[in-house]
DNA sequence: TTCTCCAAAAATATCGATATTTATTGACAT
DNA sequence: ATGTCAATAAATATCGATATTTTTGGAGAA
């Protein structure tokens, strides 16, 4: 516990502290893909010691950001074209078969929920990516939420974020693509209130599809 | 590094080797389904650190074998039919779109690891469980090794695993099947070197769900 | 130069001890 | 009886130090 305010302040533990940095500054590129990640220098970064950095770095290991190397400690996971596309397609797959039972399972609450991720996503449009991007991620996994098999949403937010950090590498040098993304979301949207698993599976899947076009010229690597 | 017979042997790290017990064990229900890990107990039971065991749990996490629990430590992965269902279910998608690659990318290279994996699970059949068991997953893999996919390849080996569990839980208070399973095997061994994608995807997809049936049948979770 | 081998340095993996947090027990009030 | 609360016990999370392992750098041989 600490104080602020002279509230109290319930900490989370510093294993789990160190995992959300880490990931973020993996996926934003700040630890950019391929490098080494050395204890005791991650130590310092982090503030803490040199338990919890390890045991993040094992979790990130689940999350297929980081990979660890035999004897020789951890690396953040390597970036290539071909996995980009192999998640791109994967994503498609999983996704696909996700939202169609979302849409088969379809229920008031969850419709609900839905227009409700939309919303908080529209209105975080224009403020900073940070929000922008945590918004995005929500409607998107509201979409696949009500497929009652918590193993596929679990792969398919695993694979979101994969996916995000291609987006962060490709922004480094980019002309920002000027497609028209909210349309592509309200038809998304629309397609999976009226259940219409067929439209609903096709809209997301050029969504993604089409981002990944954009991904695949902008990106060096 | 130490020496039997005066040879020297390298030991595996203790973690990966706290990692590989503690798998096996969680696999073939020694740690029983949903039941709390402690780590002085599992210290004691592996005659190892606290670290190690700590890291293999961590890792364990990552195949979904183990649970964290916020600031409770760890327990082993409950099992439920609908888990067994929804890995099934899984597992029927995924390694049909593996096949599906693997036959695609087609090589004589792969279809001679393919023969061979199934010379050798032929070969252990009669042997003590663990080798054929060993050698049964070996023969799944290498159906799916060509996929091109490494992700994809890595997701169905971890729900092989998944499945695994509960053939050994259904194993339990059973009665053995006695299905011809080898003649499913050599019928999609055929199916795969002919290059014939629907008739390996299907023959693949009937073993599964026989199997499915069989242990739904013998559950009681 | 290029290669091999050995010491020095760096980094990782592991241990044992301590600080926190959670679970349990039993006394006390209702 | 039943429920609450504090004290105790148990377990987890974290730290700091040590033992191993890998990497580095350079001396000497081919």
């Amino acid at each position: 516990m600490s104080m602020i305010d002279g509230t109290r302040v319930k900490e989370t533990s510093a294993t789990h502290g160190a995992y959300v940095t880490l990931r973020e500054m993996i996926l934003t590129g700040a630890l950019p893909a391929g490098e080494k990640l050395k204890i005791e220098q991650l130590r310092g970064l982090l503030n803490t010691g040199a338990s919890p950095v390890r045991e993040a770095l094992s979790l990130l290991t689940s999350d297929m950001l980081v990979e660890r190397i035999d004897q020789r400690g951890f690396r953040a996971a390597p970036a290539s074209k071909a996995n980009f596309e192999e998640i791109l397609a994967l994503r498609c797959t999983l996704e696909d078969l996700a939202l169609r039972q979302s849409i088969q399972n379809a229920s008031p609450a969850w419709e609900e929920k839905l227009v409700l991720a939309h919303h908080h996503m529209k209105k975080a449009s224009g403020q900073g990516t940070k929000l922008f991007e945590e918004a995005h991620k929500k409607f998107h996994m509201a979409l696949l939420a009500n497929s009652h098999s918590p193993i596929l949403e679990r792969l398919c937010a695993q694979l979101y974020d994969l996916n995000i950090r291609y987006r962060y590498l490709a922004a480094k040098s980019n002309t920002y693509q000027k497609r028209d993304v909210s349309a592509e979301h309200e038809e998304i949207l629309e397609a999976a209130i009226q259940r219409d698993q067929d439209r609903a599976s096709a809209r997301l899947l050029s969504h993604y599809r089409l981002t990944g076009e954009y991904l695949t010229r902008e990106l060096d690597i």
